[in-house]
DNA sequence: TCCCTATACTCACTTTGTTGAATAGGTGCG
DNA sequence: CGCACCTATTCAACAAAGTGAGTATAGGGA
């Protein structure tokens, strides 16, 4: 019931066509969860059916007409209920980490590949993050928004993802140091070694 | 294909029955990556029938008969090319994410109640990883490990999780901070406030 | 003796996620 | 003018993941 919550969430700040949450779950919401628009529209038929958002078709004259769904009280109260149950924990289930973990000494430099990928993607997303920040701020403190805004969730959730991709960066720069080290030991004649 | 290569880079080690497995996957790489047994031995027969892994009965005394499955050519093989193939990114689809987001006034007390629940979680996960180190490492140094073990993967995925959690903790902190001055700033007098 | 736990596995079902394509008008570009 | 791309959605089929219950045997403790 993952996506189900996300949606509705998604559609806490404004109302959106099916089409229009695809390209924040491709893109913006995708900084922590995704979704293809065939997915996306599935769901908000259910939601639909289930009562948690009500769609509107918007005629319109040189597009096609479009359903706009907005929350319906049933939505939030349903958000009401989703936070205040228990959170299951969550498995990383990335893939990096089984290449890693699956990796023999000939599978170093794919594995090196892979991790200088990674660290590419974080720093892009980092850097990402940084702009949506500071356009969330709008100039004022960090301080001043946690009192001031309506809702910390946003803020405080890209932190998380700042903090997340900052730790991913530092890990790969572990990872691809310890591959180094494995390397020049394995170049070396090393003397003094056990057999 | 996630699940498929976490049992093969599982079997690297040693060979294992489905039950064998599925307490892994429910405790050990479950840092990583969790599974249901019925999950695992569906798993494993399709594994089986494409050939990659290798199960043979073992006929018990006093217990049900078990099947162990062992990696075969074709397996490790599979391993290799799914190292060297590209990583696909990885969303976080992390629950709490959505529930601090959506999280309205009143639902503050829940959030805190989730992300307390959280940290406990990423400390004791932290400490079961420090103990898991300790023992990996068998006293050397982590220079030397790193130089001399056959396989680095289970000692970097080891310490991708601890960073990982350390950083959740951090995140944790951050956010119940920061909810903890909204509560401050809502019950105070608050004097030159606009309104 | 009875119940609980551990071993070892299976069946049936639902939910999620992925892939590929079809439809159909509009906009911008060279 | 044609071609690629954007808006906006739908259909069909499948693969992967997760849920729930059920079966059978054995050992240990109250």
């Amino acid at each position: 019931m993952g996506l189900r919550h996300a949606v509705l969430a998604s559609l806490l700040d404004e109302e959106a066509t099916g089409y229009e949450l695809s390209k924040r779950f491709d893109v913006s919401v995708a900084d922590y969860w995704s979704a293809t628009p065939q997915q996306l529209y599935r769901e908000l038929e259910r939601l639909e059916s289930d009562g948690l958002v009500h769609g509107r078709v918007v005629e319109q004259e040189r597009r096609p007409n479009k359903r706009v769904f907005a929350l319906t009280e049933a939505g939030r109260e349903e958000l009401h209920i989703f936070i205040a149950q228990p959170t299951r924990p969550t498995a990383m289930r990335d893939d990096l980490l089984v290449k890693l973990l699956a990796a023999g000494a000939d599978d170093l430099g794919a594995v090196r590949k892979a991790f200088e990928e990674r660290r590419e993607q974080a720093r892009n997303k980092l850097a990402r993050y940084d702009r949506l920040r500071d356009r969330l701020l709008d100039g004022k403190s960090e301080t001043a928004h946690l009192r001031d805004a309506k809702r910390v969730g946003p803020y405080l959730t890209l932190m998380g993802g700042r903090m997340y991709e900052q730790q991913n960066i530092l890990w790969c720069d572990a990872v691809l140091d310890a591959l180094d080290q494995r390397e020049r030991s394995a170049l070396t004649p090393d003397p003094g070694d056990r057999p």
